[in-house]
DNA sequence: AATTCATTGTACCGATCGGTACAGACAGAG
DNA sequence: CTCTGTCTGTACCGATCGGTACAATGAATT
């Protein structure tokens, strides 16, 4: 149940997040929810990071690190944060947790998340052929600009600002 | 004292600012609180969003719109974005409210915050020279990618992130 | 001096917070 | 059937939540 129970702090934030609400998404009475997660409300945000975080791993960060053909693996990495943030109509967890009060009790898997995330990417714009120095300016502009697109398009309640911005990092990630 | 009450709620979010807090930060009781503002923690939210409404309608988005050299008034609102933001060491109170569930209770003011902001510059882009759907497009660029740079830079706890982006966003703007 | 009225601290309200205790439900093993 | 150990619903805990009531304060007006 990691990802109702992610999508519960994604809504509300770790501090909005109360039991009653966790209890409501997950169908969970308090008694199940302290056996599964003896250290609380703490420990569940803590699974759910770790649960994100693998999956960007697989699904982002070691296709941009690892693809043979680096382009392909910018390729993907659209394509995969485009389907996890809903085209724009989802918002992300550690963004959320970074701007928040929670950002220094989850402070490693926060910075982790995007340092990594920045890095992979710049690793594979290297490899396609931009310099050292233009990739990793590169790699920053697009993390920042796919966290910006999100919290325009949310405050717009419009998810085609996301769609539209993605569209444009592509380009100049040099995709098709 | 809504400099200070804004503090709160850039912090802590919507949710997060406890009464007990705002009157740790504003040094007013309860009783002067709710004197000032009989419609409680809402309207403090509101009149402090009303309120940066103005600082950066003023500072910001009018500059962008009226100045006769719209390459100045670009250059002021990096300016004036650097400065309200404090180098990347202070978040965006509208930023925070839109990812949180208290954008839909705010959705006007949040709203029209990064609609007017993004409208404001297309304006000056256009009139510095670019096409008008570049224009569009590269305002959407820009505001997004100062929101994205105030996630990234509070998630690394490094507000050198934002300069670096900053000033990046300012060279694609044209800006020397 | 008496009156008025905006301002304030404090006690208090019911509701909800995160968390704990624990008795019973339950399945599998013997 | 009995025992064992994993689960789970419920009652309850002290603390805190946003908000209200109100009496005391204090400055200005008459």
């Amino acid at each position: 149940m990691l990802p109702q129970l992610g999508e519960v702090f994604r809504t509300h934030g770790y501090e909005g997040a109360s039991l009653t609400l966790i209890t409501a998404a997950t169908g969970l009475g308090k008694g199940s929810l302290y056996h599964l997660f003896p250290g609380g409300k703490a420990q569940m945000a803590k699974e759910v990071l770790a649960e994100i975080d693998q999956w960007f791993e697989r699904e982002v960060f070691a296709p941009l690190r690892d693809s043979a053909d680096a382009q392909a693996g910018i390729g993907q990495m659209f394509k995969a944060t485009d389907v996890y943030f809903r085209s724009g109509r989802r918002v992300c967890l550690v963004g959320v947790f970074a701007l928040g009060a929670a950002r220094d009790e989850f402070a490693d898997a926060v910075h982790g998340y995007f340092d990594r995330w920045r890095e992979a990417l710049a690793s594979a714009l290297e490899r396609a052929g931009h310099a050292r120095g233009e990739a990793k300016e590169l790699s920053e502009d697009i993390v920042a600009g796919i966290q910006g697109a999100l919290v325009l398009a949310r405050a717009a309640d419009d998810p085609k600002v996301f769609s539209r911005t993605l569209a444009r990092l592509k380009r100049r990630a040099g995709g098709r």
